[in-house]
DNA sequence: TCTATATCACCC
DNA sequence: AAACGGGTGATATAGA
């Protein structure tokens, strides 16, 4: 019995579209072939109408390769997406996640790894640039894109027809979730558009004044460039000898700044200069006309089926200062809301392991775990006694990425037996979470796979990293929880910006928004109970209303740096410097910490 | 002048 | 042998 035969019909569905950064798609022409009919669809966008020129109801399959552009098309014509979503990119991708793939993800690379006849890349590629030219387009230049659709269905087909014993019912929930990327991607994040443009025409400015200010004169910098060579010099003038790598190379690594500026002062300022400069990336984030950020948010792309979007088009890629630029709209609020402690909470629920169970749900697990390893009494708070709860918190973290004594005694600044005290107090406490993790090794090593809850798999080999293997359970679960949460929040109408690992970017009505924050909230749980078995993970939500900014605590003060030096350079056009939140940012927000029976940890 | 590589920084 | 999982991407320098 395959998948495909529950459904009546079964269209394969390609549409070429025109989108450049941060614009919304624009379809040009769309083909459509029912894989049992025969029945062909070709139209160019004008003759598209105002549904669908096939069924998209609960009987009939879409498919799709890389699902989320065909449904970012039918938005853009006003059509309800199809009830059933088949995407092939997230098939081959399942399939074929953590082997070695010679032709890429492409629908191209899917064909040659099936050994599959293969068009032309060259066509392929010259297609694909005349789409992205936009119109328009004379009537050869139609022929030759809907030529190119047609042969990109019939491609289609065959994959499907090669792929179609290995598919499985998860598939249509990796579909759906194609769906709600494309519903993501269409309402972007909104941004204050008028910084953004003072940002990106006062760029070099603000670099040169940063470089100007802290370390001119030092010969360091040649222009906005930083030399080894000019810094070499510095040193030997300075009479300080710098630790290298094994390269010979300068040791150039902030850690090695930190501890240089410890012993010698007048390192400090060019530690500072090269960390604001390192941050102080932003060209790329694709901003639409309607001033909102939208990009690819690349689903399936990571191992473990995380979203990978790419990190300088994304507002949340690069560093945190750069989600003040995050504003909601005139009578608009956006709410951050994050799972509290999402990776140990799927790690107790998965495992079962009673005592970490109840030390998430106890809304502190760093002091739970503590408690348990018997470094603090019962009654000890996050106040009370934070130094011993910072030590159990690093462990936990750290084991949730395999962290051996050395790095947790080098990040915690402790001795490696005390570090291989603690771990082992880890173990000592959570036994059947150790179990749990030991056997899923053990499991993908001798199955040559690890898979999520819902089936998202990873294929192991001699050289996947065990480490690796021990993260998947929480990471790839975690993606899976993020996935259906977006489903749920974006098919219930809740307008969701983006999806950020554990969290969700939502917008909605100011007056409303305390609603929309509960509903989403109501979302993310129901998502983490249908992966976790019942086990429900709770969330933390953060609101921004117009006129205040979205800020992030580690980016305030790099953001209150730059507006400085950009107000400096170029003053805003109404003269009053820039509004409050570059000013006085720690009153400048408004975060209304929705409570959750969790806290903060 | 362009590309490849090493190194580093950032995100969750 | 390395010793922190999953990523993207910028930068400086060396080499073609």
């Amino acid at each position: 019995m395959s998948l495909l035969d529950q459904f009546r019909e079964i269209w394969l569905v390609d549409f070429e579209f025109h989108a450049p950064p941060g614009h919304r798609p624009e379809p040009l022409c769309l083909v459509a072939l029912e894989l049992r009919t025969g029945r062909r669809v070709a139209l160019w966008r004008d003759q598209l109408g105002d549904r669908p020129p096939f069924d998209t109801g609960p009987d009939s399959l879409i498919v799709a390769y890389y699902a989320s552009a065909e449904c970012g098309c039918f938005l853009a014509l006003g059509w309800e997406l199809p009830a059933n979503v088949l995407d092939l990119y997230a098939e081959f991708r399942c399939e074929t996640c953590g082997r070695y793939v010679p032709s890429g993800n492409g629908l191209l690379g899917a064909l040659a790894y099936y050994g599959l006849p293969v068009m032309d890349a060259v066509e392929k590629t010259a297609m694909r640039d005349l789409a992205i030219r936009g119109g328009p387009y004379s009537a050869e230049e139609r022929t030759a894109l809907l030529d190119y659709c047609a042969s990109d269905v019939r491609a289609l087909s065959l994959l499907l027809d090669r792929m179609e014993a290995g598919l499985h019912r998860r598939a249509l929930l990796r579909g759906r979730y194609m769906k709600a990327a494309a519903v993501m991607e269409w309402h972007g994040i909104p941004f204050d558009g008028d910084a953004w443009r003072r940002l990106v025409a006062g760029w070099d400015g603000i670099k040169d004044r940063l470089i100007q200010e802290i370390g001119g004169s030092l010969g360091i910098y040649r222009g906005r460039t930083f030399s080894q060579e000019g810094f070499a010099r510095w040193l030997a003038k300075e009479d300080i000898t710098w630790p290298r790598l094994d390269s010979g190379a300068l040791a150039l690594d902030d850690d090695t700044f930190k501890l240089m500026a410890a012993a010698y002062p007048q390192v400090a300022p060019i530690r500072e200069l090269r960390t604001a400069l390192s941050q102080l990336r932003l060209q790329e984030l694709s901003v639409g006309p309607d001033d909102r950020n939208r990009t690819l948010l690349s689903a399936y792309r990571s191992r473990t089926g995380r979203n990978q979007p790419s990190n300088s088009r994304f507002a949340f890629g690069p560093g945190t200062w750069i989600r003040g630029l995050i504003r909601p709209p005139p009578d608009r609020a956006v709410a951050y809301i994050d799972w509290a402690q999402q990776e140990f909470g799927i790690a107790a629920a998965l495992s079962g392991d009673p005592a970490m169970i109840r030390a998430y749900q106890s809304g502190d697990p760093y002091l739970e775990f503590a408690k348990l390893a018997g470094a603090a009494p019962p009654d000890a708070t996050k106040a009370s006694h934070k130094a011993i709860r910072d030590q159990y918190k690093a462990t936990v973290l750290g084991t949730q990425y395999c962290m051996g004594p050395f790095t947790l005694a080098e990040r915690s600044a402790i001795s490696v037996s005390e570090a291989n005290r603690l771990l082992a107090a880890h173990r000592r406490s959570f036994p059947r979470f150790w179990r749990w993790s030991d056997a899923a090794v053990d499991y993908a090593t001798l199955n040559g796979r690890i898979h999520t809850v819902f089936g998202w798999t990873q294929h192991v080999g001699p050289f996947t990293n065990p480490r690796s293997l021990r993260n998947f359970p929480m990471q790839a679960n975690g993606a899976e929880i993020l996935r259906l949460a977006c489903c749920y929040a974006t098919e219930a109408g809740i307008q969701v910006c983006a999806p950020v690992h554990d969290a969700l970017l939502v917008e909605g009505p100011a007056g409303q928004i305390g609603e929309v924050v509960r509903a989403t909230q109501a979302c993310m749980r129901r998502a983490s109970a249908d992966v976790l078995g019942g086990f429900e993970l709770e969330s933390d939500a953060k609101i921004v209303c117009h006129p205040d900014r979205y800020m992030d605590d580690r980016g305030r003060a790099m953001w209150t740096t730059v507006m400085r030096l950009l107000d400096a350079d170029t003053p805003p056009a109404d003269g009053r410097g820039t509004p409050p939140a570059g000013g006085s940012p720690a009153q400048s927000i408004k975060e209304i910490d929705v409570v959750s029976p969790l806290g903060a940890c």
